[in-house]
DNA sequence: AAACTGAATAATCAATATAATATTCAATAT
DNA sequence: ATATTGAATATTATATTGATTATTCAGTTT
């Protein structure tokens, strides 16, 4: 049988599992982890994993996704602080996209490796990130139109081009270019002229 | 003896050498080439190599650096072409900088291979390199301040944070991320994007 | 002395065997 | 019928060893 998506238990035994992997992934790498652990963590024998995931890399895929997801999550939230201009949202997103970088590269380097190989062989999840962080920006320039703080004209499309000029800051492979504070100058720099790019013209 | 860096015939072996190594590793890359294939090629002993170059590493990280020189002096060229206003030359640049990558990317995935595994090895190298382009870029941005079409305070803090934007555009790994037209328009917008940051104002 | 070489040594790679693990599947339990 | 398992099989990783290659160095040539 395949598996299922809306099936709610099912659903439910999928991230339990994805929970004992990750922890696993985070701990050991993705090499070093079996699937006979992460089912005696979970419970259940390794040959039942099958009915949830297709194959280990497949999990590892699921799991990659979810770490992404969390990044989206956090950014989120930074920029829906309350009280915050469009640029003051711009700027959070992009102090939150370094430092969520710097500090997973850092702080979680297993899983951080599990998500940087996924990324090169699963594109549809990196394009599926792109897409939400996109989103993201793509609200911040649809509240800076609105409220006459920006200018922009394809929301959509500038989303992209801004996503585009945040690589530098998301890309865990170029956190070694830098010490922090000189990354965060530097952020705060291609920031500003972002902002004047984007921002009304008073003729 | 160490090597001597002033030396003009040491220097003309040298870059023989590199003439040899640069063609055997683009061909079969950097492990299925000798030292003995190299020296043979150049007319010398696999042992006499090493007068010149401490080991097969630092040999190719030569290598590298002049690949990565060739970008520098072809983008160095597209904007010194006559007749292009600074954000003309800034478009040149962009352009130039994602035609390189692609083609270097697509067409010489050896010698593409050999210098990102330098790239990530030494970043002394890296930021050589970001240096040289990071000069271009100043050096357009001054001469839109001088010909009226920008208005830049700080002109090198300002093209490093341009450098940074651009990233996507420049770094192979993500050229399999889109396809060439997808990315070209991509860059348009950032491109139309950076330059509407670093015009003139007229209030 | 400086440039160079052949031969010796050290380090790395490739091939093979072996062990561990991923995956499948027939059978059992819920 | 669906969820699960133990055991069988297929794949992949690890360890070993022989072969190749990088590197050194004493000695030769320029």
């Amino acid at each position: 049988m395949n598996i299922r998506e809306t099936d709610r238990p099912t659903e439910a035994i999928r991230s339990r599992i994805l929970d004992a992997a990750e922890e696993r992934f985070r701990t050991y790498g993705y090499n070093k982890t079996t699937m006979a652990e992460i089912a005696t963590d979970v419970g259940m024998s390794a040959a039942n994993l099958y009915r949830y995931f297709n194959n280990k890399q497949d999990l590892a895929a699921a799991c990659a996704s979810r770490c992404m997801g969390a990044r989206s999550q956090i950014l989120r939230e930074a920029i829906r602080q309350p009280g915050l201009s469009a640029s003051g949202q711009l700027r959070a997103f992009v102090r939150g996209t370094l430092q969520y970088s710097w500090d997973n590269t850092n702080k979680q380097p297993k899983i951080n490796e599990l998500v940087a190989t996924i990324a090169s062989q699963r594109q549809d999840i990196v394009h599926e990130k792109i897409q939400e962080q996109t989103a993201l920006l793509a609200e911040i320039l649809a509240y800076g139109n609105q409220s006459g703080e920006f200018e922009v004209d394809d929301v959509i499309r500038t989303a992209r081009a801004l996503y585009a000029t945040l690589t530098l800051f998301e890309v865990p492979l170029f956190m070694s270019l830098y010490e922090l504070e000189e990354f965060e100058r530097l952020a705060q720099d291609v920031v500003a002229l972002l902002i004047k790019g984007l921002e009304k013209r008073t003729h």
